[in-house]
DNA sequence: AATGAATGAGGATTCATTCAT
DNA sequence: TATGAATGAATCCTCATTCAT
């Protein structure tokens, strides 16, 4: 696994890829994205500076890399639990099972909510289409579970549901996890309002969502 | 209006901030806030680049009241449409009341994205309690007219939903307003699954969400 | 002439200009223009290098804005040398003029060398057009008075002499001031035929073409 | 032609260091030198990265090879244009002959220009010295039969007058050929003057100073 | 209150060169 | 001999912020 010296083959390659993003994930994890710089990632994954660009061409292309590796395994897990109940699942399940498999990606979720605002910005067009042309598989394909597990839901629904949660959850996030100040203030028992727990909310907003598309299904969507 | 020289009374201080913040504005409005410069900004406010700090702790605090005068702003419009129509209201006004406001509000929609990840940084603490509280009250005035408005909202609700609705808005935000690359790539016909649209995704899901909503408040929440 | 602190007036500006102009020349004496960083010119002239760039677009802005100095001075000890033995010059007196102009401005000989290849990239294109229309005039008026001390000079002839000097001086100068290895190469005896003598050479050589000129003047230029 | 794989013999040795040269020379003329990366040249000799190493010990090294490649071209083609019409040349035909020999090798040109300014560094001190020591075979030879070309010309003239077109080339080629911005501005008309035409400029320099040194070697030097 | 000159930390990126394979 | 992965020094420039005037 240490990979010392040089990677000669394509599989020692992806393995020196592989090992320079689990340390910038490592690092990410206490350190805002502004505030990780490249000499630092280098320094902790032992190589030069220079290597670093070897394998990625940015930095923000090094944290899109991160980020759509999060983004499959996400999709891995939710797949892999709705091919599991396929049948007779209430949605109650699904909620709680997609709910479930973001509550220990942390990562995932500091990487979603920067995803647009900063790390599409300097980088190759190429890689962009690439990373959104698997992107739209996926959503395709986990849609198409979704549609599977939630009967009521229509054709093309379940890639819709996918991208209304996409949005929820950078916006739950940014929420959840203020930053500096804010952090400090809503400590304050006025400001109990605004500490949002992303899981709940996610949860409660989520299943009434089901619900009301549930029921739209059933009576129309007129009222 | 011009404002020649200093400003010695409080009023005089209030326009000078305020003309200050129009310029800013204007100019958000075609330039990212990175590549914004406060030598930008001074120049268009035909101010020197420390009068700026004069009226403002830092790029952010700037940033942060240009939010908070939107939001303020926002919420005025909504409230007023609110009471106007207190009473017999059917939620699709509402839900088209609350994407109407937003669709004039392109300013407050690209603040609203950053806000938690940028503006709430290098602020003040005392800046941003201030800021809190205000939005406080206001989110729990405006949440108990949604409540009036929207029957089956139980107490509390309403402030709920405005949070949700946050959370929504800063989500199709960062979708629908994509950064660089991302933005030139999604033209492309292949990828049109990703193009959003920020009012209509809005209301289409609030629509659903107050169905939930109100079938929950009728029938429990379970299945 | 220290000039600590901020420099408000105009003239102190330039004063701060013409010391951070002086620092570097003196540096460039000693360090070729690849070795001499702007941190370097910064620490000398006792400023932050942020503030060089107030001053200097860029470190060929800078070099260059060094050049037109030196040219400018080379343009004044030529025309005040013309015009003092305005009549009466025999040729040798311009052509020692001209040498002895250059004897004592290794800098300009060195800026010179690379003004093209190197100081006139990443400059703004307005720098380079003030100049270039300043070195015009200068190089039509010098032309004149070149004109009046050789008589036998047609009108626009002088202008294109100075044009023809120029080339020679970049190039002897290249011959003269081999760099690193070449430096030491040429000191071996068998290598001696390669060793140039700026002022031999430009006097030589400027005495020939004077002398061809008057020839063709008095004979026609053809054989 | 092709040389795949390992050149064993020396000739197959010489071949790939000829094509690395082909190739470098012919990406150099659309590529200014700074620009042109041994990257690039390896990739279009479909040569790795450090096999350039092993035919050249550095960047400079490779195209000071160049340069005496193109320079040695040059006095071959001089060499036979002056044999050929050994005797009742006018001085206009080796005018003319000199410009044409230099016409048709812009690379020679651009190579000239960066020589001592950029070549001769970080080379190493036995190639230069081997690179210099041919070079003044070559201009003794060449300079003797100018001498025996021009009657006018006395004992080592011939190579005295080479040295003088060097530096004229370098110089003019300089002005010829103006970098970046400054190629831009010069195609304003009022700028016209400092247009130069490298073949032009040449030719008429070099006819004066050859009718100055023939009447030089008629009536003495002396005015 | 207003100015705008000065600051200087800060960081990404390039590319000639080396060396393990 | 050939490879190409790894190196890492080297450097320019930006821009929010400060502070002398």
């Amino acid at each position: 696994m240490a990979l010392s010296s040089r990677a000669m083959t394509a599989d020692q390659k992806q393995l020196r890829r592989a090992s320079i993003l689990t340390v910038a994930l490592a690092r990410f994890a206490d350190t805002p994205y502004n505030e990780l710089t490249m000499d630092r990632i280098a320094a902790d994954a032992a190589v030069a500076k220079g290597t670093l660009y070897l394998y990625f061409r940015s930095k923000e292309e090094l944290f899109l890399a991160l980020y759509a590796d999060e983004l499959a395994r996400w999709f891995d897990e939710l797949d892999a639990s709705l091919e599991k109940n396929r049948r007779a699942t209430s949605f109650d399940n699904v909620v709680q099972l997609l709910c479930d498999s973001l509550k220990n990606r942390p990562m995932f979720l500091r990487l979603i909510a920067i995803v647009h605002t900063v790390l599409e910005r300097n980088v190759d067009l190429t890689t962009v289409r690439r990373f959104k042309t698997r992107m739209k598989e996926r959503v395709l394909n986990t849609g198409a579970l979704l549609e599977a597990s939630l009967p009521f839901l229509k054709p093309a629904q379940g890639a819709d549901l996918l991208l209304k949660i996409n949005a929820l959850v950078i916006g739950f996030q940014h929420l959840a996890e203020p930053s500096g100040v804010a952090a400090e203030i809503l400590k304050e028992p006025e400001l109990a309002l605004f500490r949002v727990n992303l899981t709940e909310q996610l949860l409660s907003t989520l299943r009434t969502l089901l619900m009301g598309l549930a029921y739209q299904a059933k009576y129309g969507s007129e009222k």
